[in-house]
DNA sequence: ATAAATATTTAGGCAAACCTAATTATTTAT
DNA sequence: ATAAATAATTAGGTTTGCCTAAATATTTAT
């Protein structure tokens, strides 16, 4: 590498993906992001979460209390966004123009998200249009890094009786997304609160007149917008 | 990875940029490939090559005779050409599709060719239309790494006295085509080089009994089969 | 308040993919 | 045919990013 003034703004694609779980990670808990969060959701030990977050740290993307966890620097927020971007307008591309469905493509734009040059994410988001959210109904950060918002609410978090409409899936696994398709339940889908248990808050909702159960962990995982 | 089975049909980008380099040196030498012509090609010192090449002789993708070279194994020379469809697809994709100079595309392709899909790859083939050859006139291997018949030379990689037929030209803006017209100049015309300019690459050509100015940008821009 | 349980960090190893320096084999030139 | 030049290989080292096991810090439970 020549362009030494580059390097610092240049990561390798473990340290994004590092970046990226944090992102996710502090999207939903407050303070700081344990050590043992983050190498569950990325399926490594502690002791390289541990390492890397060192190296992530020496970067000035991440601030590190030694046994309290970590938390963004607006330097490795804003980089985090741009991998979202890269990875939210690349799964767009798979579903809208190379006929992918949304359950197959997350593995695909791990891949994509880490590839490296900036006329490229902003010829390939000119090429789709300029997309706001994914097919999954999450929201495309901007070059910038800024997202569009809305107010994202869990489905979990309705009561009885509340209408709605489905805005997004938290869970991109394929087991979950396929669940969804059997069940009718897509981008858009209007739906209703028939009941709630109150020993597990199993839900019953109404989709197109038919009646569904969805444990707390389907849920959970549902966005949606009153 | 827990699908062991696969383990040898995966390979490192590492890996698959030594395949590259080597069946490109097939291209235009015969016999063993030396260790330092794969150095200077991938820009490594010579004994990082002899120990990749140790690796891939292992995997059975290049035969390797000790102080003698190596070459490709069929197993190899696939693999290589299924690297190289995918860089010449993408190439076209950044270009056709993407609106990218010809001249831009070759780094970006070069990560993009190490994306791991068979559907990605296969998708992306229908959706640009099954093209046979890249932006830069190079043919596209198919999925199984068969290569077009007659791979096209550009008009600009003759040489004086050459004769040819034109197969396609590159550039399909209106004006291009225009002042092809306006020449006479069309599919299958005959064409002869009468004369190459040293400095700036001006060609001239016999096209039905008259000669006629080429600049070097249109002499790229047309390709002939001898 | 202190012991047990849990979480985190440190220490030491490994594989990939590069490097330099030293050694060995091959090729070329006298 | 042999010495010099060149090419290839081996030996040993580095960084990244992972690992296990041991040590240490923090949290929880009595």
């Amino acid at each position: 590498m020549y362009l030494y003034f580059l390097l610092k703004y240049m990561f390798t694609p473990s340290e994004e993906n590092y970046l990226k779980a944090i992102f996710h990670l502090q999207q939903v808990a407050d303070g700081g992001i344990s050590t043992s969060s983050i190498s569950e959701k990325l399926d490594t030990k502690a002791a390289s979460v541990t390492e890397m977050i060192k190296r992530l740290a020496d970067k000035n993307l991440i601030d590190y209390q030694k046994y309290y966890g970590v938390k963004l620097t607006e330097a490795g927020k804003k980089q985090a966004l741009l991998i979202i971007r890269k990875h939210r307008l690349w799964e767009y591309f798979l579903v809208k123009r190379l006929n992918f469905n949304w359950d197959e493509v997350h593995d695909i734009a791990e891949q994509l998200e880490h590839i490296k040059s900036a006329k490229l994410v902003e010829e390939l988001d000119l090429f789709l249009g300029r997309p706001e959210y994914d097919p999954h109904g999450d929201p495309i950060p901007d070059a910038d890094g800024n997202l569009p918002k809305y107010p994202k609410k869990r489905l979990s978090e309705l009561k009885k009786g509340d209408q709605a409409i489905c805005k997004g899936f938290n869970d991109s696994s394929a087991s979950f997304l396929q669940f969804l398709d059997k069940q009718n339940i897509g981008l858009d889908t209007q739906i209703q609160v028939i009941n709630i248990e109150s020993f597990d808050e199993t839900m019953t909702i109404l989709v197109a007149e038919k009646s569904i159960l969805l444990s707390k962990t389907a849920t959970d995982n549902i966005y949606v917008k009153l």
